[in-house]
DNA sequence: GTATGTTTGTGTTCTATTGACACTAACTAT
DNA sequence: ATAGTTAGTGTCAATAGAACACAAACATAC
């Protein structure tokens, strides 16, 4: 035994779970499992597993992510710790604390292979039956993204790097999950100053050729915010 | 050694640490113990310890609080999960975990004991050399408690039930760290609906009496934010 | 009981932001 | 040349935010 538990203090089982959006044809997905074992066997899951001593909780989601799901972090353009649920009765084996990680990544693909457990991007508009409290976990990560186009330039994460202003648009739109308005949109989000346009235009289709935009920043930026 | 390590799988050390607020005199105030044992032995730090197993992080806060600082979470009027730090080095026994929550509430004095390691307030505007990677914990939670208090009624916590506008705008400014200007707080405050006016006055001084307010809730409300 | 000092309580004006709303520009395909 | 489709743009009204000053109500000292 680790001469760590010399005292007999005995921690948790501690875990992480990952909530990983992506956006597809307008639509807003998440990546879910389904579990090979039980408890919960043959349900779908968010990807998650245990945090093993010497890790950091990061580098625990990490090697989860792409044991189980076959996507690796380094393919998802912003990674952030979520919340840290425990309760008792969490795990059916025990005490469980489980650290989330919200990720957000374009056009992503999970890599199959012998440990994946059937990796797929579900609409989290229609959600298949969920184990453990994951549907909870998935609606509390969806309200901070929420949350979070109105104050930073998050958003970046979910579109290409060159965009056109109606990529644009339809991300936040699949986010929040309700239509904007076109010129008030772009007047607002212009105001921001986050991004620029490029002098290159994309023509796609028998209709004018819209403008190429990109964000100043493709790290995570916080605007101000203020009471008075 | 319990059954749930059978498989072999030993988990990071998980502690817990809390960051306490109250105000004083028109001065935001954070809760500090002196450390009685290596590492960082004398040092100030946060309240924390270990969460054990068979305990939530709660529970474990709850207890920790309770032993170290002398302070009841009972005594609290808001306790909030905030951010959960992990680093290798974090702390010098090994790898760990720490769950931090932040507390507030108000004219909370705690009550020493012999388990208690010398707790106290501190004005965080004048803080003492900390261990571990405390001060930067601090600046997180009052980072968050600034941004709280632009979207909720947190300030609720901070403040007696029954209290005067001077006495809420008093609170913020202690928070916010700048002055507000008065008229326009008031417009603003109660615009948002979140407290009523009571018929009782409060005489305290050689000037005009103050009317008593309360909040319609003493529980924590979200107000609505919107990007569009 | 009058004067002084102190905090409470209140409105207006100006500026900036938000929300509603419709047409022309530029291209492809027929 | 025409039809179809998406890109791109401005005005007006309503709301919210920021700056700013004075009268009301009390206690105290004289």
């Amino acid at each position: 035994m680790d001469s760590m538990y010399d005292d007999g203090y005995l921690p948790p089982i501690l875990t992480v779970d990952s909530v990983i959006f992506q956006i597809v044809d307008g639509d807003l997905q998440v990546l879910l499992i389904q579990r090979a074992k039980e408890p919960f066997k043959d349900k779908w899951a968010l990807p998650g597993g245990y945090n093993a001593i010497g890790e950091t909780t990061q580098e625990a989601m990490d090697r989860v992510l792409s044991d189980k799901a076959g996507v690796k972090t380094s393919s998802l353009q912003l990674v952030e710790q979520l919340y840290t649920f425990d309760t008792i009765a969490r795990d059916p084996r025990g005490h469980a604390v489980s650290i989330t990680y919200m990720g957000l990544g374009r056009n992503v693909i999970p890599e199959e292979t012998q440990k994946t457990q059937k990796p797929g991007f579900f609409s989290v508009k229609n959600l298949p039956e969920l184990a453990y409290d994951h549907a909870s976990i998935i609606k509390y990560a969806h309200d901070r993204l929420i949350s979070k186009l109105s104050y930073t330039n998050a958003i970046f994460a979910l579109i290409p790097e060159l965009f056109t202003l109606s990529q644009l648009q339809t991300a936040y739109e699949a986010v929040l999950g309700r239509p904007l308005d076109k010129r008030n949109f772009r007047k607002k989000f212009l105001s921001l100053e986050l991004i620029h346009p490029t002098d290159e235009y994309i023509r796609e289709g028998a209709h004018r050729p819209a403008r190429l935009h990109k964000f100043n920043s493709q790290k995570l930026e916080t605007l101000s915010r203020s009471f008075d």
